[in-house]
RNA sequence: GCGCCCGUAGCUCAGUUGGAUAGAGCAACGGAUUUCUAAUCCGUAGGUCACAGGUUCGAAUCCUGUCGGGCGUACCA
């Protein structure tokens, strides 16, 4: 089913070719910026005229004259008659039948909500989460999994196979180190790796890394460590393999408390890429790519972006410079022989385009690692390792900051743990609980603060824009009043408050709803709720398109707000027979889609008594 | 130095290829409750969209410059 922009989109696009003879106009159809407009008002007449060189409001009267003709009878079943406004607006306004036949196809649409499955169904790799080995998830991964998560949920509710990827982090210089570490410290450690814990790993690394900073010795000694590592030395390996085992033990249950899509067969880390280095390496240098500098294989990206757009004769060197503007490589193999996660990142784009027939890779890390990636693309791009039309997308996002606006850090100065955040949002969900309902039995308590402090976490993060950095505050996410997840979760008790109510009154809701053949859409508040919940699709696709779980949250949060006014003007389960379907209708629909979009896309829990 | 991102109400943030009078929430103030869960709703007030130019019918949005902040910038990821 298409959606309602979708369709005006189409209709005035084609009206206003006839009417101009253009090709390449657009009506560019957006939603109204204020109710008094109507519900969507097209933008696209003074462009257009502009471009004609013609009056934009004559224009625009010519397009309503033809839109208004019976050759575009398509818009006299959506709209009233379109208005012309200001220097050229034409304004739409939807009929109530409209919407009420909308309401009654969604609502029979069963978990899909209207929402249009993409044209061309496409692969889509989105490689996100990625923990790094021997040390917790802290709350820098948060972002990537979650908006990661959430990206690839859009997507397959669009139709598109997505592939997801944990790129975690096992195979990099850091375990070089650790076992050097161990090598030197805890003999005893190395021939019992399995007694080692996620804690130990950690203070582990944490000394390793200190005395790696200070000391060139050991840091020679750490190095070869990786090489030996990267050599498949058998001892090395037994060892690395039970570090990664327990790291897995610790992050599994951290996806499964955020709700996170991801299992072991989803885990294509850094090792994973390990046989194909040489080979990436090799290739690169048979192509001319690769050179020696400075004792390292690297390779001086073009960046093809910069060289050609102002029409300038690019420099052999355009693109990447340096601090002292000399070209800027990307090492794909050290001067020791060792690799780096340029290397891998190139043998996964090799392996998701060739191996998994990606038509998209999407990234899913912070902003800080854009010009990696841009190198990295640009470099895949020159090896002719991913077709023209393949899309490779670095979804970047900003960082997560403390209330004093500096990253979030504990009093020490260490990261903020992962669990131990979860941990607290849960613990203060509960007391929000305690104090709130103290009624309710203890296995309820305990499901709603999990579901509130979990979901606060997450729903405060995806309703902040992706690329601006936040500050997070567990007030501000836990607060009910405000767009966060207890209001959400609030709203969606009360609607099925409405239906339990209902039925113990004897009321066949479920029958009411299904047998509904008309809707009537009397009260304004009734109305306005019924146009924002036929709107879902159009949230899902501008979301899915920047791969912005804001514009979800936001239309999530005015759902919540319209739903909230409707059920202060119009009585429900005491409303006349005339209104009692329509409103259970409304009610349904609006639970159903809450559920959704929390739940579906958001991975968060909906409750069914708060 | 160069590159990328950012600067919007007292605070936290939205703002969809440039569109109408720049929007929410919090905090403040004023109303609504014999309740289908008030963890709610309705209203009032609050702005030189960092600053200065430019592009045009129209700029928070695009361009140039300035100031302020963050991040990145050859063997970490």
């Amino acid at each position: 089913m298409k959606s309602t922009l979708d369709i005006l989109e189409a209709t005035i696009t084609n009206v206003m070719t006839e009417v101009t003879g253009q090709k390449d106009c657009s009506a560019l159809v957006r939603p109204a910026t204020d109710a008094k407009f109507g519900d969507y008002q097209v933008n696209g007449v003074m462009p257009l005229a502009k471009q004609l060189k013609t009056n934009p409001r004559k224009l625009a009267e010519q397009i309503v004259a033809k839109l208004n003709s019976a050759t575009a009878d398509k818009l006299s079943d959506i709209c009233e008659t379109p208005e012309i406004a200001g220097p050229g607006f034409i304004n739409l306004r939807l009929k109530p039948e409209l919407v009420a036949a909308n309401l009654l196809q969604i609502s029979k649409d069963a978990g899909q909500f209207g929402i249009e499955k993409a044209e061309k169904p496409k692969t889509i790799v989105v490689d996100f989460s990625g923990p790094n080995i021997a040390k917790q998830m802290h709350v820098g991964h948060l972002r990537s999994t979650i908006i990661g998560d959430c990206i690839c949920r859009l997507l397959e509710l669009r139709g598109h196979k997505v592939i997801r990827q944990n790129h975690i982090g096992d195979w990099g210089t850091q375990f070089g180190m650790l076992i050097a570490y161990l090598r030197v410290l805890y003999k005893d450690k190395l021939k019992q790796p399995d007694s080692v814990s996620i804690g130990d790993l950690e203070q582990f690394y944490k000394n390793a890394k200190h005395w790696y900073d200070t000391d060139p010795t050991f840091a020679d000694s750490a190095r070869e460590e990786v090489v030996k590592l990267h050599n498949n030395d058998k001892d090395t390996l037994s060892v690395w393999k039970e570090f990664v085992k327990e790291s897995r033990r610790h992050y599994q249950p951290i996806y499964e408390t955020l709700q996170i899509d991801l299992i072991y067969a989803h885990e294509k880390g850094e090792s994973f890429y390990k046989d194909m280095l040489p080979g990436v390496v090799a290739e690169l240098k048979k192509k001319g790519l690769a050179v020696e500098s400075e004792g390292a294989v690297c390779v001086f990206p073009v960046d093809s972006t910069h060289s050609t757009s102002s029409g300038q004769t690019s420099s052999p060197q355009a693109g990447f410079k340096d601090k002292e503007g000399k070209p800027l490589p990307v090492i794909i193999q050290k001067s020791d022989g060792a690799y780096l996660y340029a290397t891998t990142d190139l043998a996964a784009i090799r392996y998701r385009v060739g191996e998994l027939k990606a038509d998209e890779i999407i990234y899913v890390t912070d902003a800080r690692q854009g010009l990696h990636f841009e190198m990295v693309f640009t470099v895949a791009k020159m090896a002719g390792w991913v077709k023209p039309e393949t899309e490779l997308v670095h979804v970047t996002f900003g960082s997560v900051l403390g209330e004093d606006g500096k990253p979030l850090k504990t009093r020490s100065g260490e990261n903020v743990k992962l669990k131990e955040l979860l941990d607290e949002a849960v613990e203060r969900a509960r007391k929000v609980v305690e104090d709130k309902n103290p009624g309710l039995p203890e296995d309820e308590k305990k499901k709603i603060a999990n579901a509130v402090g979990i979901g606060a976490v997450k729903y405060a993060d995806y309703t902040n824009n992706r690329t601006s950095d936040y500050i997070f505050s567990f007030d501000k996410m836990l607060a009910m009043e405000g767009n966060t997840a207890p209001y959400m979760q609030y709203a969606y008790a009360r609607v099925r408050s409405i239906q339990r109510k209902g039925r113990d009154k004897g009321i066949e809701v479920d029958k009411e709803i299904a047998q509904s053949q008309s809707i009537s859409l009397t009260e304004p508040s009734e109305l306005d709720l019924a146009k924002h919940l036929i709107r879902y699709g159009e949230a899902v696709s501008s979301a899915v398109s920047d791969y912005r779980p804001n514009y979800l949250t936001a239309y999530l949060y005015d759902l919540a707000q319209k739903f909230s006014s409707f059920y202060n003007d119009c009585p429900v389960l005491d409303a006349s027979a005339d209104k009692r379907p329509t409103r259970l209708l409304l009610c349904d629909l609006t639970a159903k889609t809450i559920e959704h979009g929390l739940h579906n896309l958001l991975g968060i829990e909906v409750i069914e008594q708060m």
